[in-house]
DNA sequence: CTGAAAGCGCTTACAG
DNA sequence: CTGAAAGCGCTTACAG
């Protein structure tokens, strides 16, 4: 009603015991709604709280319950498409549940990572949910456990680690992308990742240090390897991102023997390679087939409309954020590891391998020399 | 070096103090590096620390403090790329200067705005950084002073307030947007945007209770009305979410009098406008011209390759927070408002209005008796 | 149901 | 430079 001046001095539980001329202790638990309070305090008591224009500390409040309500989350780039769609899913269960979220990003820097837990942890946050930069470097996450805190791992495992995480079963998803092109004639097909890695090409036998790339690697050789290709790591292209995404894509397609298919591990990859493509005088997808990873809707208006692997994003943060809650409440609960699964989605990016006109004895050469 | 279990109890300056035999005053000196300490208890305490494996609590830091070292934001949606790409702007900045940032999506809802706002003053944010869903629902807003924090309205203003903004200069680009269109001959130009509003036409006079989505409806009219088009309202098109953005399109190209151009407010009706076209056999730009709002890299991709209205998003969110930090640090500012411009960047999707043979002599008719 | 006291983990004057 | 005490704004036993 009556219309108060800015105040430095912020009103307490004090102010309105005062006011309402209780103990503080009383004040407290009418403004908390705990413990025992007659009506009569009650209503005296937050008349006084609405007078004052009461505002409660929830920092004090922290510190008593040992609760801040608040989730700490670290993703790698909220600009990411994939990252804002999970942190929806997180913020959505959260906020139901009377959770804050704090965000960080880690821009997929392990030592950014580090820092942004060990601030998070020093906000006392009920629980951390955290999509580590690297699947081998994860020692810092140790300090999450010694806070005694839940830690939920996003998108990404830990490797040697049986911390709670929700994935998608990229090896699956990577395996039946493969296959649709394998089905279609492919034989010579690109994977290309931005994921950190000491040289574009892969070695067999090399580590990748992110669980999700890893496993994608791993679903696309093994499928070539079955369908008989030989050397199945041959158009494996990591780390595009320090030599160009565009520049992979042309030396994949340029090459003697050049690619004919390419799956790319997320669509920001897609967009660029689709330019690439279409630069090239090359069309999709009679010249080349084309498959990415992730669906925004723009992959549904493009000529041709992409093929892609749809992955249920919204859910992985959202079952991320359930996991951290439940962990909080001290559930019990079974499984470590949530694994959703990913679906291809077709449209009209993949058509029948193109035949490689001057090459084509010799291939057959080397391919029934195979089989 | 040494490996120890998880307490429960955390280990604090009291904990170190005993263990380095000092105070708890000059244990905590030594370890919030404030206040003088002699550096051999310096090194005595921070190896205590160090043994014990010590985290300070940041919530205890800031009831002594009053500075919670973080900034609230408060936006429409973050899924949205624009809400993402400005709170990089505002994390980038906050984390430089070492403050963290809490994040929370209204859904352009006011009441959940309000809610949001109140749990952030109550988590004690030393300012906040909010979308307002309303520019004319606003009264929420006073409790951020009222609580003596900063406050800094991001891309849209509040009527009839003064509070420090960070905006597009919207009103320009609408009618940049629009000028390019007049001048490749469009007369019947479609405005659409999913602002929630009564109805979806537009009755001049009325208020639009989003300042961005106002001051582009003003643009588009402004300058339609300068180029003698009488009724500048006629194809302005708000609540497009209600009906469905395919039917307002649908609408807007199926009538006797089709538009020939449609400018979409974000790059989200741009998509569905785009599909609408197609689907109706219509050819952009030849049939149809389209300038949308943002600009993804997807627009660059799409055949034909879209004009936009390139908005500085990321410097948006960057401005608003350093004004946010310049209001904590207490800096003087002489200007409230930040403006930036938006930039009209051509690619393929105008071109010359169609004739539109049969209503040719009559359309001239209306045109003569206007000039 | 209500109140006085202690405590959460730090920081801040105030003495020495 | 160091320490004892009080205090930040709440909540939590413990009495009554």
């Amino acid at each position: 009603m009556s219309p108060r001046p800015a105040s430095r001095r912020a009103v307490t539980v004090a102010d309105i015991a005062r006011a309402a001329k209780v103990s503080k202790a009383t004040a407290a638990r009418a403004l908390g709604d705990y413990g025992q309070v007659s009506d009569a305090v009650r209503s005296r008591v937050l008349a006084a709280a609405e007078e004052l224009n009461y505002r409660p500390n929830a920092l004090a409040k922290s510190m008593n319950t040992g609760r801040s309500n608040t989730i700490g989350v670290v993703v790698g780039d909220i600009e990411n498409p994939f990252f804002a769609h999970a942190m929806r899913g997180i913020s959505d269960v959260a906020n139901a549940a009377g959770y804050d979220v704090i965000l960080t990003n880690s821009d997929e820097d392990v030592d950014a990572e580090e820092a942004a837990v060990d601030v998070l942890l020093d906000k006392q946050v009920d629980a951390l949910i955290v999509a580590p930069a690297s699947s081998a470097r994860v020692s810092h996450l140790a300090a999450v456990a010694d806070a005694g805190r839940p830690l939920v791992l996003l998108d990404r495992r830990a490797d040697g680690h049986s911390y709670d995480s929700v994935t998608v079963d990229n090896r699956a998803a990577a395996a039946a992308a493969t296959s649709e092109l394998l089905a279609e004639g492919h034989r010579r097909i690109a994977f290309i990742s931005t994921h950190d890695h000491p040289a574009p090409e892969y070695t067999p036998g090399e580590r990748i240090t992110m669980s999700s790339v890893a496993d994608r690697v791993a679903g696309v050789m093994e499928t070539l390897a079955t369908a008989g290709i030989p050397s199945p790591e041959t158009h494996i292209r990591l780390d595009a991102r320090r030599r160009g995404v565009d520049a992979v894509a042309r030396e994949l397609l340029d090459a003697d023997e050049p690619v004919t298919a390419i799956i790319a591990s997320d669509s920001l990859i897609a967009m660029t390679v689709f330019q690439v493509i279409r630069t090239l005088g090359l069309r999709i997808p009679d010249d080349v087939s084309l498959i990415a990873f992730d669906n925004p809707e723009w992959t549904g208006i493009t000529t041709p409309p992409l093929t892609v692997v749809e992955q249920p994003i919204y859910e992985l943060g959202a079952a991320a954020a359930r996991r951290a809650l439940a962990r909080i409440r001290g559930e019990q609960v079974d499984d470590e590891a949530v694994v959703f699964a990913a679906d291809l989605v077709r449209r009209a990016s993949v058509a029948a391998a193109p035949r490689p006109a001057p090459l084509r004895i010799a291939a057959a050469f080397t391919e029934s020399s195979d089989a």
